[in-house]
DNA sequence: GCAAAAGTGTTAACTTTACACCCATGT
DNA sequence: ACATGGGTGTAAAGTTAACACTTTTGC
């Protein structure tokens, strides 16, 4: 996160289809937006997502989604890979941009819209990913279950629940949730989490299996106290060549 | 459209979680952002969309998609059916948030992103809902052969169409681009250009009448030389019930 | 040996696909 | 009477859903 020094800019809030203005010397336009990350993860059998403290005003000391105003030069996905990355020091994270947020009084100091995302972080296999940044101020909230937050942020984690909910159905995005090993029984226990149901473990397999995109490993689960179940891992490649034909998966 | 008078604005580029400035006079802060809509019609067994020539700089002349600065109180949402509206003189058409735009260079008066919007509209019987003001200026064109544009124009266009491929799979969506009543064989048309393939009629007629979303009326197609079809009317409430057990349509 | 989760197959119900001819209307 | 699109049923193939017991491992 880069330090902005403090400067004035001078400027016409003009619609540009209207023509009274100079030829030649077109008004300059400026926008402070922020970008807004909603990150999933997955732990403990629980969905979770990723909140901060805020120390600034406005909404002083009150729980909200990690963002921040965009930067000047900067793309929008840039900029929420930037607010990601400054958070947990992640990288080459699944993330998509998820709506842009802008009723006029969302915020206090004026017209901020918000353009929001979300991420699935990996988590380790002993639990979710760690928050290394700011690590004192993030902490990790069931999805379900939200505080009071800063903004319209309830507004934004709960558009973003929805997104998910449907995406799973035809993007295989389970996996981003889970280590890079992982085993049927834990891909399962995302899909029921998020699609809110049960599932039936044999039917579950077989069809998760028939894809053809996850490799089975010579590996398998270490220092459980009940049989190992074996490891797979996502084939990206395979999955992208499947991808064109159509993809839904609703079990 | 409303004329905005030409005013100053003084304002500070200040990220809101600097902690240097004085604690009680939060700086105001503001945006100029567009919003765009993409307006889809059907005609002729074609998709179109609504484009409009640019009169003004900046790409004076050019083809482009209609938007607007947004107003200072308006919601995204109702910015996006104002631009609809002063356009086609339409109301309650169906219209959906698509994605933020917002590459630094898009814009040459500065940062200016830009929210999308896609919008369906229903032809009248006779062909594509007619255009009323602005109708010297606006055109519609085949969606899927797009002629130079100005800004980021086309990659909105292409990413809206692909928004529409996906969305008819899992809303019916059809119904919003054809006439009140209308015939099965209009509906499969649809559905066989957003789609872009062949659907067989008998199989397409029975799945499509199996959701019983579709209501059979006493009357036919008028004036046509042929056998005249059977009409249907949308029936939006036994939609509504049958939307949150999930809906799956790839004929 | 028992608790805990892994792993495995079959059948019936349902859904999808492929396919061809007669019907109604206007010219 | 012919051209144009409207309207209809069936059977085979494929998919989904429901269901219960044995295996492995750690304690």
């Amino acid at each position: 996160m880069q330090a902005q020094t403090c400067n004035y800019v001078f400027f016409f809030s003009y619609p540009f289809n209207q023509n009274i203005m100079p030829k030649k010397t077109l008004p300059k336009l400026h926008s402070d937006f922020s970008v807004d990350c909603v990150i999933f993860g997955f732990d403990e059998g629980e969905l979770k997502v990723l909140l901060i403290e805020r120390n600034e005003e406005p909404y002083k000391s009150w729980k909200a989604i990690p963002g921040n105003l965009a930067q000047d030069k900067e793309n929008l996905d840039d900029a929420a890979a930037r607010i990601l990355h400054d958070l947990t020091g992640l990288e080459n994270v699944f993330m998509e941009q998820l709506h842009a947020f802008g009723k006029p009084d969302r915020h206090p100091q004026g017209r901020v819209i918000t353009i929001a995302y979300y991420a699935l972080i990996k988590s380790t296999t002993n639990g979710i990913h760690p928050v290394t940044t700011f690590a004192s101020k993030a902490l990790w909230w069931p999805a379900y279950d939200l505080p009071e937050l800063a903004f319209d942020h309830k507004e934004i984690i709960e558009m973003a629940l929805r997104r998910l909910t449907n995406r799973i159905r035809y993007i295989p995005i389970g996996f981003e949730l889970l280590p890079e090993k992982f085993s049927l029984t834990q891909l399962q226990h995302i899909y029921e989490v998020i699609l809110r149901k049960d599932i039936d473990k044999r039917n579950f397999r077989k069809k998760i299996l028939s894809y053809g995109f996850l490799t089975e490993l010579n590996q398998k689960q270490q220092g459980v106290s009940h049989r190992a179940a074996r490891l797979y891992k996502f084939n990206k490649k395979i999955y992208e060549g499947l991808k064109d034909k159509g993809f839904y998966f609703e079990p």
